[in-house]
DNA sequence: TCGCACTCAGAT
DNA sequence: ATCTGAGTGCGA
């Protein structure tokens, strides 16, 4: 088998392909990035030489052999960017239909050659750590824009190797050392294994119907309601199959239109569309729960003072004991006494169990590390260990207090962590020495960690369920549609911060923060590296010019000396753009052939397009792809 | 920034 | 049927 991808030796002179160390004479030096390959790991056309020194295939873009030469404006390009230049020129044809210059990609990233690839292959060529050659587990992108495994890259630099695996530039320290995770690396590489099992699985079961097809898929504005907005809006329609009252995760086999299930970290834009998604169901109040069964989910929004939020870990407080007279429905000031009923009784009944309980973070919880910025996130589930009432920080009244442990088989969103919790030690909480009421769980926990599986797990089974689904539509067609949304959902995660478009020549930061190269470039032009400093005729050193990141205060002004493009995740997203594609010319072949069913033509006028001339229909897809996501970032 | 009116869903 | 609720945008 020849190989497609081809690899040089690594830091220790061991083949990467092979993984097996070649004498100095079956290996040949690159003239231009002087590093060592195994001369029989290499293909013939790689070993020709047209010059006098030998150029490896990362140097010599053979890689890309009908690429048509183009010019980089930038001093400095790595092979990365012969290939962006390529892709470039292909999109900068005017001669080509979208269909075919994507056509055109295909052929660019599959090697040129005929389109015999297996799935597999064109996966790893999409987007691979170079180190151990799979999916990036965690991915981490270094400033020279490439991707690695969380782990691989800290083995890597752990063995004191500050160069780049794949380009040979320099690791700056500061990520050497507090590499951050790629978080829409993280979705594409989701995205990518799920899109493929999506596609077969699109006429899944629905277990039972109600009237939720009727709900429109956004959160509607009654007209009456128009006037003040969201604020009035009722409910969109849900898209999980799982009741009101169901406890835990929201797994694959619950989540129809995209077949993944509700993975933490997914976020929201705000509560109206958080409850469509089922993790927290009630759009107004923190806590959802009934004070028979248990609380199944609950949100920190910054409405009570007396929270703590430590990620792992957080103090929750109860509700009631606030004046809601008149119109109002929230209200800061405690005016009685907070009591182990309704609510704050159905988190009791939780902590007595040991249910998992869903956890979202709003960005309105201004005092916590761990909120979002922006919308609201799923954190996980976690599981109230105690709970007990305390005088609250206003003075007067009592609150109810409850300490959650987080417990998810998922990482939690903030964390570089591989793998999921594992059980923890309680925290200290000093405010127990003053606390009443307390109540400890003394039943084994029905949610616990199996030490054998290495994972969290029902050990009792959960409560059965009092309600009914919110199901969808069985309909094909519309799944087929709302699946199509699905990855417009996840097109989302890679909105460029700047022009909340989708990225185009995506550029990831040492804070792995994602951007256009162009947007970042033109954020900071004009700007000069250093600052001339004079005080009194005399001139003080120049001092550098602090060039923060502008979604946190990472100092970029090192990155941005040259920025590069993170290759792979740029390729991802062209092919999330040629799925929707698919996607849609395929709806439409479905549409013409079949026609039999009764419709009712509910149809909006942007979706409803003519039979022919598809090109422009597909550019159509894709600005309205951008459109939505500049709607869901920008506020 | 604040207070306010307004809406809907869910618990009881 | 009544009540509560960690939402929401507007206008002062």
């Amino acid at each position: 088998m020849a190989p497609e991808v081809q690899f040089p030796c690594d830091g220790d002179g061991v083949c990467m392909r092979c993984k097996v160390k070649p004498p100095s004479e079956e290996t040949l030096t690159c003239g231009t990035c002087v590093t060592p390959w195994h001369v029989s790991c290499l293909l013939p056309e790689s070993l020709a030489s047209s010059t006098g020194e030998w150029q490896c295939p990362d140097c010599s873009g053979d890689v890309v052999p009908s690429a048509a030469p183009v010019t980089g404006h930038a001093g400095v390009e790595s092979s990365g960017s012969v290939l962006v230049a390529a892709i470039r020129a292909i999109q900068a044809d005017v001669t080509l239909t979208e269909a075919k210059k994507a056509k055109r990609r295909q052929k660019l990233m599959s090697g040129g050659g005929d389109d015999g690839l297996d799935e597999e292959d064109k996966k790893k060529l999409e987007i691979f750590c170079s180190i151990c050659i799979q999916l990036p587990e965690r991915p981490i992108t270094t400033p020279c824009g490439h991707n690695f495994c969380l782990r691989c890259f800290e083995k890597w630099v752990g063995q004191g190797k500050l160069t780049c695996m794949t380009c040979r530039s320099k690791i700056p320290k500061n990520v050497a050392q507090n590499p951050r995770i790629n978080l829409a690396l993280v979705s594409a590489i989701r995205l990518a294994n799920v899109t493929k099992c999506s596609v077969e699985a699109t006429a899944a079961k629905v277990h039972h119907i109600i009237r939720n097809q009727d709900r429109p898929e956004k959160a509607f504005t009654t007209d009456r309601a128009k006037k003040t907005g969201k604020a009035n809006a009722a409910s969109g329609r849900i898209y999980v199959t799982i009741p009101g009252d169901h406890f835990g995760p929201i797994p694959a086999e619950n989540d129809p239109t995209r077949n993944q299930g509700v993975l933490v970290g997914e976020s929201w834009e705000d509560r109206q569309e958080c409850r469509q998604w089922g993790a927290h169901f009630p759009h107004i109040a923190g806590i959802a729960g009934q004070s028979a069964v248990g609380a199944q989910s609950v949100a920190l929004s910054g409405g009570y003072e007396d929270d703590e939020d430590h990620g792992e870990w957080f103090l929750y407080t109860g509700s009631g004991g606030r004046d809601l007279g008149g119109n109002k429905r929230t209200n800061k000031i405690q005016s009685s006494d907070q009591s182990f009923a309704k609510m704050n009784e159905a988190l009791r009944l939780s902590c007595k169990m040991g249910y998992p309980v869903r956890v979202v973070r709003s960005h309105k919880e201004k005092r916590s590390a761990y909120a979002p910025k922006e919308g609201v996130r799923y954190d996980g589930v976690y599981r109230i260990e105690k709970c007990w009432s305390n005088v609250g920080i206003q003075g007067s009244y009592k609150v109810c207090r409850y300490l959650f442990v987080r417990c998810d088989n998922e990482p939690a969103p903030w964390t570089s962590d591989e793998h999921g919790d594992r059980p923890r030690p309680l925290p200290n909480i000093p405010e127990l020495k003053k606390a009443t009421d307390l109540f400890v769980r003394k039943e084994s926990p029905s949610w616990d960690f199996d030490e054998a599986e290495g994972r969290w797990k029902w050990m009792k089974s959960p409560p059965v369920s009092r309600k009914a689904v919110a199901a969808l539509d069985p309909e094909e067609r519309k799944i087929i549609r709302k699946a199509k949304n699905g990855n417009n959902r996840l097109l989302k995660e890679f909105g460029c911060q700047i022009c909340k478009k989708v990225l185009s020549l995506p550029v990831t930061t040492p804070c792995a923060h994602n951007f256009c190269k162009a947007c970042l470039e033109a954020k900071f032009a004009g700007i000069s590296q250093v600052r001339e400093r004079s005080k009194g005729g005399r001139t003080l050193r120049a001092k550098k010019n602090i060039m923060t990141c502008p979604c946190c205060t990472t100092d970029l002004s090192d990155f941005l000396q040259n920025p590069q493009v993170n290759r792979e995740m740029m390729e991802v997203i062209e092919n999330l753009k040629k799925k929707e594609e698919e996607a849609e010319s395929s709806k439409d072949t479905a549409e013409s052939s079949g026609g039999n069913n009764a419709e009712s033509e509910e149809e909006e006028g942007t979706q409803t397009v003519s039979e022919v001339e598809p090109p422009t229909k597909r550019i159509k897809l894709v600005d309205t792809v951008a459109a939505a996501a500049s709607d869901c970032v920008g506020k």
